[in-house]
DNA sequence: ATCCATGCAAAGTGTTTGCAGGTGG
DNA sequence: CCACCTGCAAACACTTTGCATGGAT
């Protein structure tokens, strides 16, 4: 029962925003919702084409980023931004725009000295740490609505 | 004098680690280390460019992979990764392999409670935060040398 | 002199887009 | 039934690679 409403609550939220939840959407929405790593839209397709065979890559990756839009997954890169590096060899950390991906430092002494938790140990050994805040940058709260 | 002694630094660790310094190395590491915004391979480019007319981008890329195996700049995704997912909305945070890239979830109720410092106030509203650890998961310490 | 690095061009990969036909609400 | 969605294929953008020349130690 906990699995209908589940969908329930997908449908609802697809239903809200006004689109509509093909079956090939919710094909991909639980694909997705049932993994626990962190996957590429190819490792994605690859296991939704297994139900369903006729998918097409795109619309793999048109469907994420409509789930991306809904808050049902969180992309790891802002859309279309491409590899950047940091130049700033000393401790600091980030904010980082959700809608336009620009990524601001700052420095705050607490969170450099934070320490790994026991969970981590298990995974590997942590070098650095950082601190990340998410949400909308100055100039993008000023043009809500704008493109 | 301290231009001289960071010059001279890099002298050194290029030296160590068995590398020339060309001057389009050098050239790129100065526009790469003057920049205090996360730049692309493209827009570190179009500055070398400006006193290095000839450089090709190719050599950027090139350089900057360099520079981070060097542990002079660091790459925000590891080489060669696309973009990923984060399937999980509940709060958690991640454990990230500087060499194979791949991302752990783990938790920790105290990091859910991070409050962003005044210097973020500032730069914008934050939606959420996340701890990330970075350093070599177990199963790559475990291949010390391999490709 | 030798080996490494560069520039060029082409290939490669991941991602997006235009369009015609199909489908859900 | 109409608008939205899909699949296909082509386009696109970013990044990497092979190779011959040039340059540094």
């Amino acid at each position: 029962m906990n699995n209908l409403s589940v969908t329930e609550k997908f449908a609802e939220v697809f239903h809200h925003a006004g689109v509509k939840l093909t079956h090939q959407r919710l094909t991909i929405l639980e694909e997705t919702m049932e993994r626990r790593d962190h996957p590429s839209a190819e490792m994605i397709f690859r296991s939704v084409r297994n139900r369903l065979p006729t998918v097409s890559l795109d619309t793999v990756y048109r469907t994420l980023w409509l789930l991306d839009d809904l808050g049902l997954v969180a992309a790891l890169a802002p859309e279309q931004e491409r590899i950047r590096f940091d130049t700033d060899p000393s401790p600091h950390h980030h904010f980082v725009c959700t809608r336009c991906g620009d990524i601001s430092d700052f420095t705050d002494p607490r969170f450099d000295r934070l320490q790994p938790p026991e969970a981590v140990e298990s995974l590997g050994k942590a070098e650095r740490v950082q601190v990340e805040f998410r949400g909308l940058c100055a100039s993008c709260q000023k043009k809500p609505v704008s493109q």
